[in-house]
DNA sequence: CGGGTCTTTGATTAGGTTCAATAAGAGTGG
DNA sequence: CCACTCTTATTGAACCTAATCAAAGACCCG
């Protein structure tokens, strides 16, 4: 039972069939696998004992930047884990105008959105050089009826997608720009920490016009705000070089002081402002205290 | 093996215990079950044969207006199916203000957030009296591995709200408000429809507060957007009282036409204005026209 | 080195929020 | 039953945030 399903894992992830949708070829020269506890490690969720099974393995699969993961309605049968490299899901309207849903990065789960209809709701393209782990989603399913943690672990990680999506809605819906780019880099410089990179000076591998589809935005407005947050000393910008100086006051943003009172001599001043500590209204200038908006 | 099943649904569910953390008492009287082809029948999922088991049988719980149905943070054990009524989803952020994030009505699933973290990430509320079909979690999940159709449906469940999601985020990263309303509007009227009620003419649940917080608006610009369809033409508004006048137009509305322009009997050419056809730029004034924000 | 993409910055506009006042219901108790 | 209150809805006016339009500089890659 157990080999049968090591052999046809490997069968389906090598068959080029299919996956025949993809524009771009699948680049196979890494020819690495993976275990079942490495997946469960890379996605952040707790491997069973039961789990150490070195027989089981998933394929990777390499793809440069600029190519297709998948594409809109193209038949869905598998699931992706980053294992390294960065991406965008896009969603396409009506008027070819590209709506980006998220980021993935080491670790992240994508092409959920594929289950229910069969087929792929939304686009994925590689930011950079990525190396990702192939989830044939039938055989993952079965295999999780022998592994009642691997089924619940795929539960979680939907669970959490969902939970996410909901805060993506919610500061669509509740926050300002400033707020929006803030948080934006603040849940980089999270990711970046937990990857083992720096959280204090990292690269941006997608433009402004990807962040600002992402947070709701325009490009300009996210270039300006970035350039705002540089003159009042809560990060340095240079181009796609972000260093973060006061995590905390990024974290904590709700809306900028106006520019008159902003200047790089008012910088200590202006971060002390932008923090949403807990002062009281009166404290500060009614149109820029860090009470949120009805 | 089957018989066992179903006495450990009906205890568990029975337990008070299990529901501590809800802040109102659950109203039993209604005492109705519902078997695994009606719940799938609900869901708006394929029953397969083999889940014609009349043994499975589910709890129904009745909440009347205004009660929680959970709140956020309370431990996570069982997901909500509505049989009938309305409710909301909200999140509350740190100064106490609401965002909501859906309104469930019949065959709607809620819940879900809670399986990752074990704690219900959102709360929901009863807008109207409410019959809800209790799914507790561990014991579906275990189903699900003898029902393989049941776990797939869970899945694709799960998929469609992340693909729901992801349509509200396009939304409220991408339309103008008028367009929102808009697609609201349709989107009930849509949901009443295969509810069995009219689709032309209905009763809103919820406050314009809500609907405001839900589409990423103030209270304020709902009202005149509404005020504004109804000028048009559109609908017809009479306080929670919705008559959907052109269906087709509002589907496909991006922006209203300046109110300079709007009159009663600019009426028709409003509606044709509004509506976003393939027209090319050239064909309408440029500030009105529907080509797509970049 | 040149063409294209990406970024920055400025000026202007407009869509949506905020503040405010009024009106319309719904629920309560005398 | 009506007065009273509280919530909800409508509408107006002023303001402001972010979008739009525009132009110039930086960077990248063939």
């Amino acid at each position: 039972m157990t080999s049968t399903h090591v052999t046809e894992l490997r069968s389906d992830a090598l068959n080029p069939a299919l996956h025949a949708g993809a524009d771009a070829g699948w680049q196979r020269q890494g020819k690495l696998w993976s275990n079942l506890k490495e997946l469960c490690d890379l996605l952040r969720i707790p491997a069973a004992p039961t789990v150490h099974d070195e027989e089981f393995l998933f394929q990777h699969v390499q793809f440069k930047t600029g190519q297709r993961v998948h594409t809109i309605g193209q038949p869905f049968d598998t699931l992706f884990i980053v294992h390294s490299g960065f991406l965008k899901t896009v969603l396409i309207d009506e008027f070819g105008n590209e709506q980006v849903l998220s980021f993935p990065m080491k670790g992240d789960l994508f092409g959920v959105d594929g289950i229910h209809t069969k087929r792929y709701a939304s686009e994925a393209v590689a930011l950079s050089n990525c190396d990702l782990i192939l989830l044939p989603f039938k055989k993952f399913t079965q295999l999780g009826r022998s592994y009642v943690e691997l089924e619940h672990a795929m539960y979680s990680v939907m669970s959490r997608e969902l939970v996410r999506e909901q805060a993506m809605v919610s500061m669509l819906g509740a926050l300002s720009a400033e707020a929006r780019v803030a948080r934006f880099l603040v849940s980089l410089s999270e990711r970046f920490a937990d990857m083992g990179y720096s959280s204090k000076l990292f690269n941006l591998r997608m433009t402004r016009h990807e962040i600002g589809s992402y947070l709701g935005l325009t490009l300009e407005t996210v270039s300006r705000t970035l350039s705002a947050f540089n003159e009042i000393g809560l990060i340095t910008v240079d181009q796609r070089s972000i260093g973060i100086k006061d995590l905390e006051a990024l974290r904590t943003l709700r809306r900028l002081p106006p520019s008159s009172s902003r200047s790089k001599a008012a910088g200590r001043r202006a971060r002390m402002a932008a923090a949403g500590t807990t002062t009281p209204p009166e404290a500060g200038g009614k149109d820029w205290n860090p009470i949120a908006a009805a």
